[in-house]
DNA sequence: TTGAAAGCGCTAACAA
DNA sequence: TTGTTAGCGCTTTCAA
């Protein structure tokens, strides 16, 4: 029977109450309470009977009751795509440690890249009266926002400086690294300047900003071959090989992932072209392999992990109804000069 | 004021109760609970009535009320080390939607590499009441796997084949992993083996199996170095260079990661060593780029998605109390070999 | 097929 | 500093 708790174990039991803890500590269950939310209103001699009373029968406290009477949760909702393979991790990983240290949870809700079931996922989003509701790289229907707005859920978008936030937004312009990105190549001389994107809304920001920007810098025309997200090294390779057939001039590329300009790395070399001689190489994202690549890998560099720790910082402000200095917070971003460009 | 909702917006608000749908429709409030829960118990036209009155006050179930009254959470908890760079994510990922498609939501917590903040990590967990746990790439302490089992939660360990699973184990043998990757090696006529890992407990059971099974074969003793965890490619150039200024002859590199194995040929081509010709190097987890890597790389493949999805089988059986066919699942795991041996 | 009463475990509000 | 009362929103249980 090796699945029977052994006689060490004390008393514990899920089914232990507030009511327990105070008959055996012999106070009211609000003393109780009280040693566990607000110790210093409490006589030293009493919380330590309490404690040791709490030690003694094993008791957890029940977050459901709590969260009924007190209408706080301690729960934070965070809607993103898809955890796999996503450029969000960090900021979730940050926000989610970020979270706990203020004792707070963090639940996740995939919303896939389509509309299809955001529907329910926002409805059992509100159904657990999270304190706070964290969106990274989500676009929402209307009727989607229309609904988290209603709920009353104080909101933080992350990721993104759309021109009208929900509430609070912590993130950075895409717009704005297109116009960068191609500056930085035509700066360096390119003229013939082509991007490989995800078919996100994202990245079509980054797109329109990089062509507008190139046109009045007055080298020709971009080109663009978007591929269906998440991207992928081989959508690279693919993808190059495509637009190396129809537009063989083509001298810059800025790919919306590392992990697409990898892949443009390996067949540029499969295909015997030299980077960045022949071709300019710019990634997004600066993964921890970037660096390392040969050539090693120009890129724009996000600060995932400080977008999930002002998100937490926000989230937790709005949540305990406190002031917040500014509702809008550029993180910016650098473009991180390497060997392929 | 554009934060004011629009006029068009129904008058949803957060506190819409059963009771405000019940008096709407001009039922008792048992009544819309049993439309919600068991609508076939109601008549075709109450249910109807109940519908509209739901939709048109924008009521949205409270979960906490629900969870303290019937003791049943709909959350299942995941902890795992870190949701960066982290070979659990497929997994996670997997789970997370799984769980959704059965009305259940997923409470990330991670345990960090150390075992500080643990214990605070499962009085949290606990306090939710969720209605089961998925652990993942995690060890215990003594004292934690204690409190787990005494709290009653059913509870899925994941990623790994334990002799005492604490209930029920969806993962595969490491050791096995170990043993057929020093066979595979030797098979290839290979003779100098080494392993590069993380300094976890898993990495390290590989690494007992991979060593003893290559003397049991008859070649020499394998030599190992051990990087903090989680490995990255700058891990794998780095300890490439230290092992081969120390062990020159090692011809078979058995890598803890893929990321480790992509650092080792990188700094392989480099150093002008011949992949595979001089040096065999094969991986673990089969990232989405290996296999385009030139030369594309052998490793070892785990179905990540899939043991998500069977621990969400398990958990939600576990969490309705329904029978488990096997108690102790094992995914097995695949050398998928390519150009790199 | 529907309703009424009771109470899940906790804390806000008031009282002592 | 501590206790009492009431009730958060829902579902279990019993009754009709």
């Amino acid at each position: 029977m090796p699945r029977t708790p052994s006689p060490s174990i004390p008393a514990q039991n899920i089914r232990v109450t507030l009511k327990d803890v105070a008959s055996v500590a012999g106070v009211s269950a609000m003393t109780v309470s009280r040693v566990l939310n607000a110790p210093d209103t409490i006589s030293a001699a009493t919380v330590a009977r309490v404690r040791e009373a709490i030690a003694s029968t094993g008791y957890v406290p029940n977050s459901a009751a709590k969260a009924l009477r007190s209408s706080k949760s301690r729960l934070i909702a965070a809607v993103l795509p898809t955890l796999t393979g996503s450029v969000f991790l960090d900021t979730i990983g940050a926000l989610t440690a970020a979270l706990a240290r203020r004792g707070y949870q963090l639940m996740v809700g995939q919303s896939g890249y389509s509309a299809i079931g955001e529907d329910q996922l926002i409805t059992d989003i509100i159904s657990r009266r999270p304190d706070g509701i964290v969106l990274t790289g989500v676009v929402h229907t209307d009727e989607g926002r229309r609904r988290l707005l209603a709920s009353g859920i104080p909101i933080v978008e992350t990721w993104d400086l759309t021109p009208e936030p929900l509430d609070v937004l912590v993130g950075f312009s895409h717009e704005a690294v297109g116009r960068e990105v191609s500056r930085f190549l035509v700066g360096k001389g390119r003229r013939r300047l082509a991007l490989i994107g995800g078919d996100d809304v994202r990245s079509k920001r980054r797109w329109t900003a990089f062509a507008k920007s190139a046109r009045a810098l007055g080298v020709p025309a971009p080109v663009a071959r978007f591929v269906s997200a998440p991207t992928t090294l081989a959508h690279g390779r693919e993808t190059l090989r495509a637009l190396l057939a129809e537009h063989p001039d083509v001298d810059a590329i800025f790919c919306s992932s590392d992990a697409l300009a990898l892949g443009v790395l390996i067949e540029a070399r499969a295909q015997g072209i030299d980077v960045p001689k022949q071709l300019a190489v710019i990634g997004f994202g600066d993964l921890n392999f970037s660096a390392q690549l040969d050539p090693a890998l120009t890129t724009v560099r996000i600060d995932g992990p400080r977008i999930g720790e002002l998100a937490a910082h926000c989230i937790v402000a709005r949540a305990l109804g406190e002031p917040l200095d500014e509702r809008i917070i550029d993180v910016g971003f650098t473009i991180v000069e390497r060997e392929s460009t």
